[in-house]
RNA sequence: GGGCCGUUAGCUCAACGGCAGAGCAGGGCACUCUUAAUGCCAAGGUUGGAGGUUCAAAUCCUCCACGGCCUACCA
């Protein structure tokens, strides 16, 4: 049937040809859809043929553009002959010009009386049904663009991801802060725990590595008295696929010179909840079957308060830990069982983060999971960081960046001891030589976007709101 | 990587061992204020793919592909 739809339309396009009439039109400057009012004579505008209604001399269509939706009033006897003729050829899909007058019908729609019709683009493909919809999330997620035409919900969704970042660009702007770039290819991948995609290039004959973070050439930027930046941009992690994972994902980085973990907490609180009333129009907000309450202050609790909360009293304390573990019925590998963290991480991510549904800071982490962060001045074996957890959600991470080379180099040289399984894994002498020249103390926060949107749009998974998720080939 | 579920017309869905169906979209006819327009007529299928069981398979079984959720990995 496809098929026969289509040689219908190619059989449509060929007569139109032959009376020389442009199948894909050419420039037509129009007025927004949202924008026509009742009364205006002669009005341009454009659009796509989502319905046809004939009713015998005169006819009806709705045309959508970006900002909406109207109707187009046709009485045959009222356009000129080619007109007519190009009329009679439209399918739903096809792309129109209209110029008119604006009038109500007696059912209250406002609607355009059609005067001219100019054909900007025919369509070969039949869209999905006008009732219904497309459904299918398979062919939501590949065939997107028919997903936005289809589904208005989606175009608000990712009309409001567009505003996140606008957003977040101007309140960072307005806070002094400046917009940087940064290589997306790494000789050496570094800035956080994860396995990077390889490529290679021709000339230089080497490996190079996408970016897992963009954390170490932004300190560089601190080094070279860059003092309060920011990128928005893609990091790529060679992991899972999830529901909370793609593959490239949107991450905002922020480095305040002379600041530290704490002013990157009230820029964090500010920032969000300054979202939340730019977004949504409010700080109480509805995530799945969650009430979240963004208005400050936001919860505070250190990283081994909320273990001791749990009932390890000291976290430190392997069989306590192990105990727990096996209480709470989490499977553990024998790798696991040997590093204590991983134990740790898998009783948060089970009993803890599940619980955290309004705004909860977690700060004061173990130096071991912070490679890149200053300890507190009273105790080597914490640093001075925070995760920020809305919903449920891992948003943000953040600490005072560590500055000092030597530690640094010790600190990752300990690191790659630790971890077997990382190949890819090397120390980034070029940072710690950066770090040699001095680098000012800083807070850094990092922000994945992609979940934030998720949480302010009532998203359940991050392929609702990425344009285009990461899919096997079809065929 | 493992488990569960799904895949039927362009789209949304029925049929669940006995002739593959409907609505929308598309084609034809009627109708000059309709809006899920309406009425009538005709058309549209390798039931995701390959095997198997059976007199008979969309339906039961096996394998494969793709997707979703959970889990694992991972921030």
């Amino acid at each position: 049937m496809s098929e026969e739809i289509r040689r219908q339309r190619i059989e449509k396009i060929e007569e139109l040809k032959k009376e020389g009439i442009d199948i894909y039109g050419r420039a037509f400057p129009k007025k927004e859809i949202a924008s026509i009012k009742e009364g205006e004579a002669d009005v341009k505008t454009a659009g796509r043929i989502m319905a046809i209604r004939h009713h015998g001399g005169s006819s009806f269509l709705d045309i959508k553009d970006s900002t909406g939706k109207i109707q187009i009033y046709i009485k045959k006897n009222n356009i000129s002959e080619e007109e007519l003729f190009i009329f009679k050829r439209l399918d739903i899909g096809d792309i129109i010009g209209v110029e008119g007058d604006v009038f109500r019908t007696k059912t209250g729609e406002l609607t355009i009386l059609l005067k001219h019709l100019t054909l900007l683009s025919k369509s070969l493909n039949t869209l999905p049904e006008k009732w219904h919809g497309l459904k299918d999330v398979e062919i939501r997620f590949r065939k997107r663009y028919l997903d936005l035409i289809m589904n208005e919900e989606v175009r608000e969704v990712f009309k409001k991801r567009v505003k996140v970042i606008q957003y977040i660009r101007e309140f960072l702007n307005s806070k002094g802060f400046i917009e940087v770039d940064t290589p997306m290819m790494h000789p050496i991948p570094g800035g956080a725990e994860a396995r990077p995609f390889i490529t290679y290039h021709n000339t230089l004959e080497m490996n190079l590595y996408l970016r897992i973070a963009p954390e170490l050439y932004l300190k560089r930027l601190l080094v070279g008295n860059f003092e309060k930046i920011y990128e928005i941009n893609r990091s790529f992690r060679n992991e899972g696929i999830s529901p909370l994972h793609n593959p490239e994902f949107t991450m905002l980085e922020l480095y305040s010179a002379y600041g530290d973990c704490r002013e990157m907490m009230e820029i964090t609180e500010s920032l969000i909840t300054f979202l939340g009333e730019k977004i949504n129009n409010s700080l109480a907000m509805d995530y799945q079957d969650k009430k979240i309450d963004l208005s400050l202050p936001w919860k505070r609790i250190k990283w081994a308060d909320i273990f001791s909360e749990a009932g390890i009293a000291n976290w430190r304390d392997k069989e306590v830990v192990l105990k727990k573990a096996e209480e709470e019925g989490i499977e553990l590998t024998e790798e696991d069982k040997g590093n204590v963290f991983e134990v740790l991480d898998k009783i948060f991510k089970k009993k803890i983060q599940p619980k955290l549904v309004n705004p909860t800071f977690i700060y004061q982490y173990p130096v071991e999971i912070s490679p890149l962060a200053k300890s507190y001045p009273d105790s080597v074996d914490m640093v001075e960081r925070f995760e920020l957890f809305i919903g449920c959600l891992e948003i943000a991470n953040a600490y005072s960046e560590l500055n000092d080379p030597v530690e640094q180099r010790r600190r990752f040289l300990d690191a790659i001891n630790k971890t077997t399984g990382n190949k890819e894994k090397m120390v980034d002498e070029d940072y710690i030589e950066a770090l040699e020249y001095g680098m000012p103390p800083a807070g850094g926060l990092g922000i994945g976007i992609d979940r934030l949107v998720m949480l302010l749009t009532n998203s359940s998974s991050i392929r609702e709101v990425i344009f285009f998720p990461l899919l096997r080939p079809k065929k």
